[in-house]
DNA sequence: AGTTGTGAACACTTTCACAGCT
DNA sequence: AGCTGTGAAAGTGTTCACAACT
């Protein structure tokens, strides 16, 4: 099986949102040209990534809305229902849980957990907060989440090697840290911090980077 | 001036987390070994990264770790403090704000902004929610800080275009939607749902990604 | 005429491998 | 002997350009 690259399954992800506003507003087709616009990148770059997957479209005409909304639901593995575990009651847990997107997409929160003995027990959301050594007795093997990892670096690292003996394989990390997963598990990190600090780069080196990129 | 990868960057960050460790704990000297370990690449890869900016190392030794710390210091621009503005009193800018590192780093929140009216003049942190409209009047063109935005994705891009206008030179986008700026303005996008959905993708889909990769 | 699908060309990034310094 | 610095090679991702189809 061919590999995909990882920038296009976050183009596929971005192409999506767009037809569905173009779905919603009853527009039939789009051109590679007018996705290509909507989403910041080139008609070609659309229809490699699409032509991956299959030939949705019509020469001529262009690719069928609606039809390839449903595609690309299928292809990203939306048209399920995801459990997502938030491991850490902070913030960032809360920001992605409150974003409507979120639920819209067919994540669901299926837990949240936490060590502090003051978050333990409060509503949250419409959880309440579990302790963080209820982990492995609440985890069922056999329809084990997504784990999003939102607690400080120290210590992240032996979260994960639990999260992963439960039988969790895919995580979405925000510690600010080099995590490491066995081979059959996925691992995705935002670093909230390197985004900042390549703005700085950025502005300290004008001229190293061409500006303006996404 | 030679053109440098925003990944090359990303990894100069990470290096850097990693060295202050090592500063810290009073080791003298690091290989490209022993950093590549610690941040989950090659060392090659380690080499390459530095030895655009200099030669900082001694064949046989390694690098000086509190010496090449300061260099990377300097390399991304953390050696002055950059005012922070964050654009939405919710969830993701309070994460943001609240992290350590945030500070360490020298990215100080130098005003919070948002529209609804529950918000503005409430105390967020160390400041006061102001209202969207001041956003002009309180921007000072010669001091213009980064901006992050964390807002809904409706109206990000107006909110984005006066940020543009009112000097902002760097912006860190948290709105899961795309946004356009004018050349000589940085733009980070991290987008959550994006990344759930990769993780998606990637459990729907064994085979196509190689797994375990960060 | 208009637009897709795609092999081939190009550009960029990573890895290799080794000369050269300490 | 050990480790860096780097040109060359390999690998990966993007863009081009055009044949094929509606």
């Amino acid at each position: 099986m061919k590999r995909i690259a990882d920038s296009t399954v976050r183009r596929l992800s971005m192409y999506l949102r767009y037809l569905e506003d173009l779905d919603t507003r009853g527009q039939q087709t789009a051109s590679s040209d007018e996705l290509a616009h909507l989403c910041g990148t080139t008609p070609a770059q659309v229809r490699k990534d699409l032509s991956f997957f299959g030939s949705f479209g019509k020469r001529g005409l262009g690719y069928p809305v609606h039809e390839l909304t449903a595609h690309l639901r299928e292809i990203l593995g939306l048209q399920r229902e995801w459990k997502v575990l938030i491991i850490g009651a902070g913030k960032i847990g809360a920001a992605l849980a409150n974003y409507r997107g979120f639920r819209q997409r067919g994540f669901t929160v299926a837990g949240v957990y936490d060590n502090d003995p003051n978050k333990v027990g409060q509503p949250w959301g419409e959880a309440i907060v579990r302790p963080m050594d209820a982990l492995e007795a609440d985890l069922n093997r056999d329809d084990a989440p997504i784990a999003v990892l939102a607690i400080p670096a120290e210590g992240a690292q032996a979260v994960v090697d639990r999260l992963v003996k439960a039988g969790v394989r895919a995580i979405l990390n925000f510690a600010p840290t080099q995590i490491t997963v066995p081979p059959h598990v996925n691992l995705k990190s935002v670093n909230m911090a390197m985004e900042l600090e390549g703005l700085s780069f950025a502005l300290t080196n004008p001229g190293y980077l061409d500006e303006g990129a996404a």
